[in-house]
DNA sequence: AAGTTGCTCAACCGCTTCTGG
DNA sequence: ACCAGAAGCGGTTGAGCAACT
């Protein structure tokens, strides 16, 4: 009953079995004391081959960047435009660095242990010319993979002031990217979506 | 050297989603 | 349509370590 195991899907990496009953299995040989969805966390995020440990790229920070403004916390879709990083990897990466980075910190004294002093807003503007990342008021900027219309692609090219408008009404459905002029003009540039599907998120650029 | 504070990241927890009966 | 049970997911915690006083 139930949905198949997923280990019935990753036996060609390794774990063969039932995370439920894995415990069991290895507790026989070295009375491990864990549960399975512990064993399952142990292997997803640590044991699986082709994890990457390790320093996070600019790229990667970029697309991290990119794909936070556009859908928001969901990690799993995030972590599957980036090969070799984990979900917790990159939650806890946001968590502990990007967030730091992009929001800035409060004075020490203000702060708490593990808290964040300035609450995360739901923009993020990426300023392409300086390299850089801040906070803006109603808009999102993104990034145009250099040749694909795929995220899969690590090598983010930028794409001058462009814009996400409405990024929260626009979670998975096209968002327009519009394009900021120095006389405050904004022309409509393409279009953005990401499929709640597989996760995979395009830009259309007019 | 000892105590305090801050940071990192693996693991835990609880809720949601999925799927076959 | 409903239920049970397993996987998936994201927020949170806390041990261990480093940096600072």
């Amino acid at each position: 009953m139930g949905r198949a195991p997923c280990c019935d899907k990753a036996k060609a990496t390794g774990t063969g079995g039932n995370w439920i009953t894995l415990p069991q299995k290895a507790g026989e040989f070295e009375g491990l004391r864990r549960c399975g969805k512990s064993c399952r966390l142990r292997w997803l995020n640590y044991l699986r081959p082709n994890i990457k440990h390790g320093e996070f790229s600019d790229d990667e920070d970029k697309i991290i960047c990119t794909l936070f403004a556009s859908i928001g916390s969901r990690w799993s879709i995030i972590a599957a435009q980036l090969p070799g990083r984990t979900d917790n990897d990159i939650k806890n990466y946001w968590n502990t660095k990007l967030k730091k980075k992009l929001f800035g910190r409060a004075p020490q004294s203000q702060r708490k242990p593990h808290q964040i002093s300035s609450s995360p807003s739901s923009t993020v503007l990426y300023n392409c010319s300086s390299n850089t990342y801040h906070t803006a008021p109603t808009s999102f900027s993104c990034f145009e993979p250099s040749n694909s219309s795929s995220f899969s692609n690590t090598s983010a090219s930028c794409l001058t002031d462009v814009s996400i408008l409405q990024p929260q009404e626009s979670l998975f459905g096209p968002i327009q990217l519009h394009q900021l002029h120095d006389n405050g003009v904004q022309m409509l540039a393409g279009e953005a979506s990401c499929r709640s599907s597989d996760g995979s998120c395009s830009i259309k650029k007019n």
